[in-house]
RNA sequence: GGUGAUGUAGCUCAGCUGGUUAGAGCGCGGCAUUCAUAAUGCUGAGGUCGGUGGUUCAAGUCCACCCAUCACCA
C-alpha cells in the first residue's frame, strides 16, 4: 500500500471566461478533483492549479456587446465561476486568469525559446476582413452558404447541415457574422510554429503508454500527411498578449491558454514555496497530468507539449481526455431545459449528489456520459442513502442509547474487516486508472455487504434482550467500522458528506493509510443526517429554473424551437402528403376563417375546408399548386365533409402561409 | 466527405488474448424483516449481445459492409 511518495500536478481545461459554469463543464472539474483528492488520499502531494481562459476574440466581442471593457467582464466571470467551484467541493490550489502578468511572463519566455530555437517562421496569408469593424474574422465569425449543399447561414469552416469542412473561401455570399456587411480579403504577416521540428519527438512522447489508447489512434491522422506550421498569432484588434517585436499582433488564445497552467502552477509555487523547476525541468520526476474534454485532444497532445519541447521543458506526464455531457440522452438544450448553469444547480440539489452521481459514470474511456435524471435520483438514493449512509444510520442509535456512545474494545469479526480492507488496493488502481465507475461498484457491493452483516445478526432482536448489550455493540461496532472505511474510501467523491461522516465518527477521514487501525474502545458523536434523499420535485424546479434563466439571460440565445417530440421515419411515412392543385376556391359564408377548396391530387378530387380566409383571398388561390395531408381521416362539418387538410404555417391572422412546390410539381405527387 | 470512438436486459454498465446454459447494480414481481433518512435481506421474471454477410469445430468477442450516436479535421 505505501509506496514512494508521488509529487503530482494536476489541471482541468481552463474554463472560458465569456459564460457561467454548467453541468458540462463540472463533468470534467469533478473528474479532476477526484482524482487530485484520491492522490491526496494517497499520502501524495498532489496539487490542482487552473485558471479562467481570457483570452480571445469572442471576450473582446461579448465585452463590446456588454459595453464594457474585457477586463471587467473577465474579472467578474473569474469571480463567478470560482464561487461556482468552491460551492461543488473542487479542492484547487491555486485559480488564476490567464490574463496575468506572471502568465505573459511565461508566454513571452516560451515564445523567446522558440524563436531562438529556430522554430518560429513568418508567412503572409490572405483572410477574410471585416471594413466596418476594422477587424480579420475568425472562420466561426463568418457566415454563408454552404458551397456543397447549399444551405444558408453556415460557418465559415464546416457546414451544419451537410458535414462537409471547407474553407471560409469557400462559402458561396460570404458576410461577416459581426457586422453583416460582405467581407473583403486582406492580406497579414504571421507567425507560425513549424510543428514538423517536433514530429519525431511527439510521435515517441505520444505513443509511450501517455494517452487512451483511442486517443493515439485518432492522433495519427496528424502524422499521416506530416505535421503542418501552426498558426500562433492574431491581428489587432484581439484581446490577448501583444507578440514582444510586433506592434499590431497578438498571440492566439491557444497559445496563452495551456500556459496558464504553467502560470497558475508559477503563481502557487510562489505562494507556497514550491520549487518550479522541480515540477517544470525536464526530465523531473513530478508528474503533470492534463484533465480535458475530448474536443480539443489535440490543442492539449500536439500543440502544448510541442511549445514544452522547444522551450526546454517537461511535457505532460499524460493528457486524460472524457466524453461529453448529455441530459436524458440528448445535447444539454437551453429550451428543454437541460442546459443547467452550475449556481442553479445549486440552488436545488447538494453538490455531492452530481459528485457521485458522475463518478458512478465516468470510466477510462471517451464515451459520453449521460446525466439521466430519473436514473440521477434513483443511483444517488439506493447507492449513497440506502446502502452507504444506512450503514451508519442503523448501528449509530445502539451505540449512542446502549453504550452511551462508546465503541467496543474489539471487533467482534476482524476478519470482515480486513476483507474491505483488502478491496482497497484494487479500489486504489481504479481510481488511479480513472476507471471510477469500477471502483464505485466495488465499494457498493461492500456496502451490500455490511448491510448483510446487521441483516445476519439482527442486533434489534438482541437489543430487546437484558443481558445481550455487549454483543449490540461489538456488533454495531463492527458496522460502524465498516462504515468508515467505505466513507473513507467515498471522501475523494463526495467530500461534504466525508466531512460531515468524519464530524460524526471523531475521526479524519482524510488518509486510507489510517485504516489499517480500526476504532476500538473510542467515543462517537451523535448521528448527523450524513446525506438525504433526492427529491424528484427539486429537480423539476431545476429544470424550470433553467428554462427560466434562458429568458433572463442576457446572452443573445438563439431562437429556442418547442420541438414535437421526436419521430422515427416510419411514424413520418404514415403521413401521406401529396402535391395538390387548388382547381376552385371559394369563401364559406357561414364562417369567418373557412375557404372551401377543391384540390386535383391526380385523378382524385377533393373536397378540403382550410381556415385560411383571414390571409387570402379565394380567387387568388385558383391554380396555385400545395401540398395536403391525403390519408386524413375525413371530418365532417357543418359546410359538408372536409376530405384533408392543406399545410400552412404561421400564427394566425392574416400571417398565415401556405406551402408552395417548385415549378414542375403535379398534382398526385407524393411528398417524402 | 475523411478519421477516431461508441452501440450487450426498461436504465447504467462488466464481459481479459474467440470456447460449457451471456454477468452485476438499479428498476419491476413475490417473500421475509422493522434497527435505520420507507432504508435492509432472500428470491423471481427480463437479453435473436445495432443490422447483414463472412472466417472458424466454435463469435458478444476476429474480418467486411451497412445503420445510429458523439467528437475532430491546424
Amino acid at each position: 500500500m505505501s509506496m514512494q511518495k508521488r509529487k503530482i500536478l494536476v489541471t482541468s481545461a481552463l474554463p472560458y471566461a465569456n459564460g457561467a459554469i454548467h453541468i458540462g463543464h463540472m463533468l470534467e472539474y469533478i473528474q479532476t478533483d477526484i482524482w487530485a483528492r484520491f492522490q491526496r488520499a494517497q499520502g501524495h502531494e498532489c496539487y490542482f492549479a487552473w485558471a479562467d481562459d481570457a483570452h480571445g476574440a469572442p471576450i473582446m466581442l461579448r465585452a463590446q456587446a456588454e459595453n464594457i471593457t474585457p477586463e471587467e467582464l473577465i474579472e467578474r466571470m473569474n469571480a463567478e465561476h470560482q464561487q461556482d467551484f468552491v460551492d461543488f467541493g473542487l479542492s484547487f490550489n491555486n485559480y488564476a486568469t490567464t490574463h496575468d502578468e506572471i502568465n505573459r511572463e511565461c508566454v513571452e519566455m516560451i515564445y523567446g525559446h522558440l524563436e531562438e530555437g529556430g522554430y518560429v517562421v513568418r508567412r503572409t496569408i490572405s483572410q477574410f476582413y471585416d471594413e466596418q469593424q476594422g477587424m480579420f474574422l475568425p472562420d466561426r465569425f463568418i457566415k454563408g452558404t454552404c458551397p456543397k449543399c447549399k444551405t444558408e447561414e453556415q460557418y465559415g469552416d464546416s457546414c451544419e447541415s451537410c458535414g462537409s469542412t471547407y474553407s471560409p473561401t469557400d462559402l458561396i455570399d460570404p458576410r461577416s457574422a459581426v457586422s453583416g456587411t460582405e467581407p473583403v480579403m486582406r492580406d497579414s504577416e504571421h507567425h507560425f510554429v513549424r510543428l514538423s521540428e517536433f514530429e519525431n519527438r511527439l510521435q515517441n512522447w505520444m505513443t509511450s503508454g501517455r494517452l487512451q489508447p483511442e486517443v493515439v489512434n485518432k492522433m495519427q491522422e496528424w502524422f499521416e500527411d506530416g505535421l503542418r506550421d501552426w498558426d500562433i498569432s492574431r491581428d489587432e484588434p484581439y484581446f490577448g498578449f501583444k507578440i514582444p517585436g510586433t506592434d499590431d499582433k497578438y498571440f492566439y488564445v491557444w497559445v496563452d491558454a495551456p500556459i496558464g497552467y504553467m502560470a497558475s502552477f508559477k503563481e502557487l509555487a510562489e505562494r507556497e514555496n514550491l520549487d518550479f523547476e522541480e515540477w517544470w525541468a525536464p526530465g523531473t520526476e513530478t508528474e503533470l497530468y492534463n484533465f480535458v474534454g475530448k474536443d480539443i485532444i489535440y490543442f492539449h497532445t500536439l500543440f502544448w507539449p510541442a511549445m514544452l519541447m522547444g522551450a526546454g521543458f517537461r511535457t505532460p506526464t499524460a493528457v486524460y481526455a472524457h466524453g461529453f455531457l448529455t441530459v436524458d440522452g440528448v445535447k444539454m438544450s437551453k429550451s428543454r431545459g437541460t442546459f443547467i448553469q452550475a449556481r442553479t444547480y445549486l440552488n436545488h440539489l447538494n453538490p455531492d449528489y452530481l459528485r457521485y452521481y458522475f463518478c458512478a459514470r465516468l470510466g477510462s474511456g471517451l464515451g459520453d456520459i449521460d446525466l439521466n435524471l430519473e436514473d440521477f435520483v434513483s443511483r444517488v438514493n439506493s447507492d449513497m442513502v440506502g446502502k452507504v449512509v444506512n450503514i451508519a444510520s442503523r448501528c449509530a442509535g445502539f451505540i449512542q442509547r446502549g453504550s452511551n456512545g462508546k465503541l467496543a474494545a474489539e471487533l467482534p469479526e476482524p476478519d470482515l474487516y480486513r476483507k474491505f480492507l483488502d478491496q482497497r488496493e484494487l479500489i486504489a488502481d481504479d481510481f488511479e486508472q480513472r476507471n471510477y465507475q469500477s471502483a464505485i461498484r466495488r465499494i457498493m457491493a461492500l456496502a451490500d455487504e455490511g448491510n448483510r452483516y446487521i441483516d445476519e445478526h439482527k442486533p434489534w432482536q438482541l437489543n430487546k434482550q437484558d443481558d445481550q448489550q455487549a454483543k449490540v455493540q461489538a456488533i454495531c461496532t463492527q458496522g460502524i467500522n465498516l462504515f468508515r472505511v467505505l466513507m473513507a474510501y467515498l471522501a475523494p467523491v463526495v467530500p461534504f458528506t466525508a466531512a460531515t461522516a468524519a464530524e460524526f465518527l471523531g475521526v479524519s477521514l482524510d488518509r486510507w493509510s489510517d485504516l489499517d487501525q480500526p476504532m476500538l474502545d473510542v467515543s462517537i458523536n451523535a448521528f448527523l443526517p450524513l446525506m438525504t434523499r433526492v427529491d424528484p420535485l427539486k429537480i423539476e424546479a431545476m429544470i424550470e429554473d433553467s428554462k427560466e434563466n434562458l429568458q433572463s439571460s442576457d446572452e443573445p440565445a438563439t431562437p429556442a424551437l418547442d420541438l414535437a417530440d421526436e419521430i422515427t421515419i416510419d411514424d413520418f411515412l404514415k403521413v401521406d402528403l401529396r402535391i395538390a392543385k387548388i382547381i376552385d376556391a371559394k369563401a364559406v359564408p357561414e364562417a369567418d376563417k373557412l375557404v372551401q377548396l377543391t384540390l386535383d391530387i391526380g385523378g382524385e378530387i377533393r373536397n378540403v375546408f382550410a381556415g385560411i380566409k383571414s390571409a387570402y383571398k379565394p380567387e387568388d388561390l385558383v391554380g396555385r399548386h400545395t401540398v395536403m395531408v391525403a390519408n386524413l381521416k375525413p371530418r365532417k362539418m357543418r359546410f359538408g365533409v372536409s376530405e384533408g387538410m392543406v399545410l400552412a404555417a404561421g400564427p394566425g391572422g392574416s400571417d398565415l402561409f401556405i406551402l408552395s412546390p417548385d415549378d414542375g410539381a403535379v398534382p398526385g405527387l407524393r411528398v417524402t
